[in-house]
DNA sequence: CTCTGAATAGAGCGATCGTTTTAGTGAGGG
DNA sequence: CCCTCACTAAAACGATCGCTCTATTCAGAG
């Protein structure tokens, strides 16, 4: 077999979780997505649904991570890296057909009061991904607080405005977004 | 009858909605929730569970209209006005245990590929606020192209902050989304 | 009074939910 | 050879989903 079980049924609810968040994705829609049995499933993850659930959160959160810091080191100014990102999400998410946005941001809310580890797992994404942002400020000089805050607020930002894109079906928001982070990040370079 | 049936109905399924999402919040619960029958909920809405959700998000994009008017409006300097909207909304945030957050993101996000009425409620919602910003640069004597971008800027980045601020149950998000979104404004005063 | 129609009340429909259970398959070690 | 055990397969469980249906209540018009 090229891909494992396992791995497979990853890749799909990391999918389908991302189209449709928790609520809206089912236990059976995952394994026949993932050309899977039920029993397959529950035989990988003995906790359900939500164990599911948060291995592919995890899955996502990687791999964002990584487009995250290709898009990052592929401008030196800090600037347009961050155009950059922007510019990367508006192509993905157009090309998507206004599917594909935020891995993480549906099934965060929709399982917000409910304490269970898919906020948590949701949570450490965020946090991951602010933090790359503030690494390479930090590689282009930016003092340590400035980093870290203008790593939050580029994050939080592009979350709105992927979400506002996929509502609008126009990548405007994106770019919007991507050209004023810009002028924000340079407001801080001496 | 204090308040009409039909405005319960909305009201509780505008709550249900912000909490849980569309596919989340059922129509038995908004019934109970509304202190409605089920009879009540099918004959005030024959159209169903979606014809529910958008009375019940026009609603909320009105209410929250009512804020945001009420936030930009109490400073004078459009700076500090914003930094008022995003303060605002972290006190409600955390008062309500983290779990009052914008009223229409997570239903959006779960009827993207539904082609639903839903999503163009959510898309007016929003365009309505980035409108209500903009007035507000407008007035403070912003060029119409700054302000129309700073609008869609300004809300895009309170939206995702909001939900960073969720997940992390931490208003922190907020507050540094309020002090970037300031600079940002202020760069472009004359 | 009767009649009417809006509004309320709740039983019940088929479908699907997450999960459990039982049976079957097939490769590897004794 | 048989036995083991990880894995696959599918039937079935109770609960809940959105929705339809019938019955009932009740205020106002004639």
């Amino acid at each position: 077999m090229q891909t494992s079980t396992r791995d497979r049924i990853v890749v799909a609810a990391a999918r389908l979780l991302q189209r449709q968040g928790y609520v809206g994705t089912g236990i059976k829609q995952i394994a026949q997505e993932a050309q899977a049995t039920l029993g397959s499933v529950y035989h990988f993850f003995p906790g359900g649904k939500e164990t599911v659930a948060v291995a592919a959160i995890r899955h996502s959160t990687e791999e964002f991570s990584a487009l995250l810091r290709k898009a990052l080191d592929s401008e030196e100014d800090p600037a347009e890296a961050v155009t950059a990102c922007a510019r990367q999400l508006a192509d993905e998410l157009r090309e998507s057909g206004w599917t594909d946005g935020c891995p993480v941001t549906a099934a965060a809310l929709e399982t917000l009061g409910t304490d269970s580890e898919i906020q948590q797992a949701c949570a450490d994404a965020l946090r991951g991904w602010e933090q790359l942002v503030a690494d390479k400020l930090l590689r282009c000089g930016f003092p340590a607080e400035s980093a870290r805050e203008l790593g939050t607020m580029v994050i939080c930002a592009l979350e709105g405005a992927e979400v506002t894109a996929q509502v609008n079906r126009s990548e405007e928001p994106l770019l919007v977004a991507g050209r004023q982070l810009a002028r924000l990040v340079g407001s801080y370079e001496v």
